[in-house]
DNA sequence: AACAGCCCGATTGTTGACAATATTCACAAC
DNA sequence: GTTGTGAATATTGTCAACAATCGGGCTGTT
């Protein structure tokens, strides 16, 4: 299940868009892939107009890269880009928090329980979490970024970084590995929130954001030296 | 002098969307006005096919509000727009501080140092500072996020969210109010990146960003008071 | 054999015409 | 006077054809 339109939109360029997200986003399409214009168009029966017009919404995203009178390109996403994306999470994530404790319902930080205790349920349930925890990841990022009550905020991140940190997972199977650990950091970033701690929830989010980049960046470490060691 | 296309870009659908850019940030085309495509095609000579490429990554930017089968109107951004925007803007940057204390070249830092005085000068020189001020603000601001060394950082604040403050401030003919406070701040900023300090130099640039917000707030909070008086 | 220049095919960029939808205005009914 | 219905109109959405540009391959020369 995708978060994709709202439901079927209502112009083909709409639906075109959405369509064309996803496959990107899922590896349909393989990263850096050359894509053209009459075969896509074929691919969603559509014509060129409003796919160009698809093409350049996602340029703007940054899921395409486009050449100009040469054509356009899947991004692929490289260590380097994940880190700055993380760095990004980082800084807009902690004021998310920070703003979801001051601004979060009630009721808000009800369902924000809910889902942690439904993880941490899941998480006894079965061993293999990874699956789990990478969606259930994400439905905790973004009640506490809805939360934040900030539309700009909330655009940012869910409606462009996160397609191409799901696109990442996507392409590199990567599975969050430290599944207990983040659950108790979650656990604690709710308790600061539900204490209306706004400067602790902050903190913890960026910590626990913070944690996720160094561990990537251990795994990138490692996996160059992987690399050069089976290339000698 | 605008910060618009790199060189008049290669294709029209490019070029016309710098222009109407260009035009939207500056006012030329009221906020909140509708704006016809056949209409937009006749000013900028140029047929609807990439008026309608340009009109979706201004969409993207949210300078352009679309309705389906109703027609594209110009966004207008209201003050609580305005304060989500700062708050991005104060987790941004805040971040982008960090960074560049962390990753700026020494020449970068000495650069930053030249600005800085340069803008001191003008101060002292004349007592309307507020214009330069203005821009010079600016100046400031997209040294720090270029020195933080990270594409996607600076994309979102220059490429995204820099464009709705400009019309903002465009749209409300506002300036900076306190600029020789603002003048210490920008100080104390350059000497904590200079000294590498990134958590100092975070600190420094989100109470620089919040003190902004907090009297835009009051501003807001004096406008609504005035105008319930005139309503009277 | 290597390289420069040219031509051809393919792809993108652009256009104008056609179809579908929403707004508007007039008119009639209550 | 207001409200609801309907056709007319104007605007957006979509399409297929045309023009401009790039890349690759061929040929000819040195």
């Amino acid at each position: 299940m995708s978060a994709a339109a709202p439901e079927s939109a209502r112009t083909l360029a709409d639906r075109v868009f959405a369509r064309l997200q996803d496959d990107i986003v899922r590896g349909q399409i393989p990263p850096g892939s050359k894509v053209s214009e009459t075969e896509l168009a074929a691919r969603y029966g559509v014509s060129r107009g409003p796919l160009r017009e698809a093409i350049r919404r996602l340029e703007s995203r940054k899921l395409l890269e486009r050449e100009v009178h040469v054509g356009t390109r899947v991004a692929s996403l490289s260590f380097d880009d994940l880190i700055e994306i993380y760095h990004v999470r980082e800084a807009l994530e902690g004021m998310a928090a920070r703003l979801a404790a001051e601004c979060m319902s009630d009721d808000e930080v009800k369902g924000l329980f809910g889902v942690l205790s439904q993880h941490e349920q899941q998480q006894d349930l079965r061993e293999d979490t990874a699956y789990f925890q990478r969606e259930g990841d994400l439905d905790f990022h973004y009640r506490i970024i809805q939360g934040s009550h900030n539309a700009t905020l909330s655009q940012m991140l869910i409606g462009e970084l996160y397609h191409l940190v799901r696109m990442y997972r996507y392409q590199f199977s990567s599975v969050a590995n430290r599944p207990q650990k983040a659950l108790n950091e979650h656990r604690r970033i709710v308790e600061a929130i539900e204490a209306r701690d706004g400067e602790m929830a902050e903190l913890l989010m960026r910590r626990h954001i913070s944690s996720a980049r160094k561990n990537i960046e251990t795994q990138y470490a490692a996996h160059k030296a992987e690399n050069l060691k089976t290339d000698q």
